[in-house]
DNA sequence: ACTCATGTTTTTTTT
DNA sequence: AAACATGAGT
């Protein structure tokens, strides 16, 4: 076994996993096998030096990262023994132990987890209570910091030397005790209570032989306590970690661990990994040279094993559509150029923060490009699920006066905000949960101080019968019957909730629902009493002599259970990719959630200032370590680009990372033109088979232009772009009158075929088909680039005479980037540049179009959270970011099974079904892809029809259901 | 006085 | 798209 375990691994790394040092620093840069190192000590410690799983903690830092961990080492040492491990984030193993011995330090068992809305809602409320001028926002921060340092609110209030702090102090102290009367703990009070228990009762850990952790330099305070109190019996700790990834100082992580580990552990051995084994040398030189511009870190070696590759892209575009439409259109001709080595799978766009997600969602479903979310919006935290969560949260632990406020007018019961807030200061008061009041309000025995009308006590009598007749449901129930899911049957039943989300959101009503069915699923698949068992049994710590342990019972607890886990997010919702294959298909993430993981192609968008670094951000260092961990997720193609625009008024400036002198020599300015021989450097670099010269041919045949070449590379809006306005002025009547009919848009739109072709390119402005409140912005958005053409023009005409005739081919457009480039005074070299390196083989037609050949890539690891599903069915089309669930309430689903390509879907929804590819074929056939690819694969035709369309159309559900 | 509907502004990153 | 502020109606 120990042969399998060591056989993939270099020098550096087996000495790291095999080394007889009780504590033992990994200092490991990007894509040098931080994890796999990890999971190989874990499995050896267990194959040679015989411990025993349930003894050995592993903490990582996201639920993500936690999956991945699990996963390799089941590869290991197979799912049984893996699973007695007791591995997962920090916050979820020190919940275990709270669980299991709170009472050591006189906590109940019963305690709920504050998430962060909670948090905030709750400092929010002290704030306006106090008439304090302090930011909510802020001060939750504060807050936190606070509590990750160790300070509690009596010291801080005795530290407090001005008026600002001792009000923050005051908020911090209210914060604490409402959080005491809710009875709920917060993020950080689960580490600290952690941290307390193993003060106090240090017996918990007694069994404890090994504790790894991942992601060291994220550490924090508390958790480099809580490593301390883990591992105090025998002090065996490996951990892995780099200093340039720390992106996590915003939740107070501090560097300064590594060194302070040391200091506490003399004998703390440090093995360097220095091979890079992901990314091409290109790449690499340009990250470490972003990263070395800051002076005060340490210089540190970072081995290339790859080629020199393509040299990394730093783009301009004149906004931030065109920047989507410019990373579509590139990635669709990095794939054909690539004669398909590539697969949406293999391509990443990384951001910043989630909200820049929306330009390039909008262009991957309007050029049908599957793509799934991650990061972004959280199921559980969506509108219409946190509410139901919030009604179990009340009917577990009604005491929760957090939740009970926010759904105690949850379908409107006449209960309004002042009713709301009296009361609860009257509870306050009273020393009694906001519940509590309630209920002796309703039933009488109490008269409330706070007015309370007739409508209003009816609305509080309604809803306290609500949760009264679900608990009555919850204690009547057995194991057997799915308590979880019959409660929220109940609760949805009682509260009319579809007719509720009927009306609070009725143009999305059906993707929202959706969601609902999915919560049902995923009760279903939890109150599964064989999986309630197994997690309670695999959850448990060991019993230790002589230590008094609570355990849970599976009847009882699946609720809390459940709740617990979804408040960290634990939920069981990343697994079940069922059929083999999986679906291929883009990846949008954060940076922050990208970590650790990596790709052949990476696109970072929006490289702005004020973006990356961020404007609230404090420290430039942070956001500069964050860019480099994002530009090293890219194995052989890495695309930075900015817009000059983020708006129609708001300039940007690229990112003072990028704008620095030096910089420039590490990039190009636009995409690379792939030669047969690049394709052939690529392949090697993935570790994949070549595509042979035909196949790459005949890819080729299928894009309009096989070079970055129409965007100018000065970030303005390409030539072509003003011609189409110019010319399209005339037809502009319907678009600019108001008419919210998109078919009418259609058909005026569509009048000749030609036109019609060149509506579908990939441009930046072309976008019918989008429904009601979309199509009115888009048509605003469309005047008013039309006006700023106009200009344009008009200059243009009195510096130079440009000529008048549009532009129809791809010949004219490369004359006319040269037209521009004179034109804007622009070194002619440039522009010549491009159009030398075109090749040959360049095609008439002006559409930008790709066929999805049907090659079947086995081995993509890391995958999680589809939005696809394989299949084309109507399934797919409502349920888009969900995953297909063996037990999803297919019952509930009221869409017929075999009704057409396009059922619930609106007129405007229909429209796109009209202007996406499926219409193409009726036309001239030369850029309908299907041809171009029929000679590797017939079937590719159809499959990429469907899937475009319904791509299209899920990237519009997506939207949908997603907030 | 209180609720409910409408219009306006803003949006880091994660447990 | 959600939080927030404002105004109309009960």
């Amino acid at each position: 076994m120990a042969t399998g375990i060591l056989s993939d691994l270099n020098e550096a790394q087996c000495q790291a996993v095999t080394t007889a040092a009780d504590v033992v620093q990994v200092l490991a840069p990007p894509g040098s096998g931080k994890t796999k190192t990890l999971t190989a000590r874990v499995a050896y410690l267990l194959a040679e030096r015989r411990l025993k799983p349930w003894n050995i903690i592993v903490c990582t830092f996201t639920v993500k990262a936690a999956n991945e961990m699990k996963e390799r080492i089941t590869k290991f040492v197979g799912h049984e023994c893996a699973k007695q491990l007791k591995l997962g984030t920090f916050h979820s193993v020190a919940l275990r132990y709270l669980k299991q011995y709170g009472q050591h330090i006189g906590l109940g068992k019963d305690f709920g987890i504050a998430d962060s809305s909670d948090s905030k809602a709750i400092v929010k409320r002290i704030i306006k209570k106090n008439d304090y001028s302090i930011d909510a926002g802020g001060a939750r921060g504060r807050i936190s910091t606070q509590k990750a340092k160790g300070i509690d609110s009596e010291q801080l209030s005795r530290k407090a030397k001005n008026v600002e702090q001792q009000e923050f102090a005051r908020i911090y102290q209210e914060y604490e005790e409402t959080l005491k009367a809710s009875n709920l703990l917060d993020y950080d009070d689960l580490l600290l209570r952690c941290c307390m228990l193993l003060r106090a009762e240090p017996a918990c850990v007694s069994n404890v032989e090994a504790l790894l952790i991942d992601e060291y330099q994220d550490t924090n305070n508390i958790q480099y306590e809580l490593m301390g109190l883990f591992a105090q019996h025998r002090n065996v700790i490996t951990i892995v970690g780099d200093p340039d990834q720390s992106i996590y100082g915003f939740r107070s992580a501090e560097i300064k661990n590594l060194t302070r580990m040391k200091q506490h552990w003399p004998d703390t051995l440090t093995i360097n990994l220095e091979e890079n084994y992901r990314s091409s040398g290109a790449i690499l030189h340009a990250a470490q040279h972003i990263i070395e511009q800051d002076e005060s870190r340490p210089p540190k070696k970072l081995q290339a094993t790859h080629t020199y590759g393509q040299r990394p892209v730093l783009r301009k575009l004149p906004s931030a559509a065109a920047e989507a439409d410019w990373l579509v259109a590139e990635l669709k001709r990095i794939q054909a150029l690539s004669g398909y080595l590539l697969q949406p799978n293999d391509f990443a766009v990384l951001l910043r923060s989630a909200a820049l997600s929306r330009a390039i969602e909008t262009a991957l479903g309007r050029e049908g490009v599957p793509y799934r979310m991650i990061g972004g919006m959280r199921f559980f935290d969506r509108a219409e699920v946190k509410l139901l969560v919030d009604y179990l949260r009340v009917v577990d632990a009604p005491g929760n006066n957090e939740a009970v406020e926010r759904i105690i007018n949850v379908p409107p019961r006449r209960v309004g905000e002042g009713t709301v807030k009296g009361l609860h200061e009257e509870a306050r008061l009273k020393g009694v949960s906001l519940w509590r009041l309630v209920l002796d309000v309703v039933q009488g025995r109490c008269k409330p101080t706070t007015k309370v009308t007739p409508a209003t006590l009816t609305g509080l009598a309604k809803f306290v019968d609500v949760i009264l007749s679900a608990q009555k449901r919850l204690a009547s129930v057995t194991a057997e019957s799915a308590p979880l899911v019959n409660l929220l049957q109940h609760l949805i039943t009682k509260l009319v909730y579809q007719d509720h989300l009927k009306r609070k959101f009725p143009d999305e009503y059906e993707a929202r629902w959706t969601n609902v069915e999915e919560l049902l699923a995923q009760t279903v698949e939890a109150s599964d009493p064989q999986r309630l068992t197994a997690m309670v049994e695999d959850g448990a710590l060991p019993s230790i002599e002589g230590l008094e342990r609570r355990t849970e019972s599976v009847t009882e607890d699946a609720l809390s259970l459940f709740l617990a886990n979804v408040t960290l997010a634990t939920a069981g919702a990343e697994k079940a990719e069922q059929d083999g294959e999986k679906a291929q298909q883009l990846t949008i993430s954060t940076i922050h959630g990208a970590k650790g993981l990596e790709w052949p192609v990476v696109f970072i968008p929006a490289c702005y200032d004020g973006s990356i670094p961020h404007s609230r951000a404090d420290d430039n260092d942070e956001e500069r370590r964050l860019l480099y961990v994002g530009m090293t997720r890219a194995q052989a193609l890495l695309y930075l680009s900015t817009p000059l625009r983020k708006s129609q008024r708001e300039e940007a400036s690229m990112s003072t990372f990028l704008a620095q002198s030096g910089v420039a020599s590490f990039f190009e300015e636009h995409g690379p033109s792939i030669a047969t021989a690049d394709v052939q450097a690529l392949a090697k670099t993935l570790r994949r088979d070549c595509p042979s010269d035909t196949a790459i041919t005949e890819s080729k045949k299928t894009l309009e232009r096989d070079e970055d070449n129409y965007w100018p590379l000065t970030g303005e809006e390409p030539f072509e772009e003003r011609a189409k306005w110019d010319r399209s002025r005339p037809g502009d009547a319907t678009w600019c009158s108001g008419n919210t009919k998109p078919v009418s848009v259609f058909s005026t739109a569509g009048v000749t075929m030609q036109q019609h072709q060149e509506f579908s390119t990939a441009t930046a402005t072309t976008k019918p088909g989008f429904v009601s409140a979309k199509a009115q912005y888009d048509e605003i958005l469309a005047q008013q680039k039309l006006k700023k053409v106009d200009e344009r023009a008009a200059q243009a005409k009195q510096a130079k005479a440009v000529p008048d005739d549009k532009p129809k081919t791809r010949k004219r457009q490369i004359e006319g980037q040269g037209t521009i480039a004179s034109f804007f005074a622009k070194p002619p070299g440039r522009a010549g540049d491009q159009s030398m390196t075109s090749g040959g083989d360049s095609l008439p037609d002006p559409k930008i179009e790709s066929a999805m050949p049907s090659a079947k890539r086995a081995k993509q690891p890391l995958q999680e959270l589809r939005n696809v599903n394989r299949a084309p069915s109507e399934k797919a089309l409502v349920r888009p970011l969900l995953p297909a669930h063996k037990l999803s309430s297919a019952h509930l689903l009221r869409l017929p099974p075999s009704s057409t390509n396009m059922p619930a879907v609106s007129a405007g929804n229909a429209y796109m079904f009209l202007s996406s590819s499926p219409l193409q074929p009726e036309e001239e056939p030369a850029p309908e892809p299907a041809d171009g690819m029929s000679t590797n694969d017939e079937i590719a035709a159809p499959q990429r029809k469907t899937l475009g369309m319904r791509r299209s159309l899920q990237g519009w559900n997506a939207r949908g259901g997603k907030r």
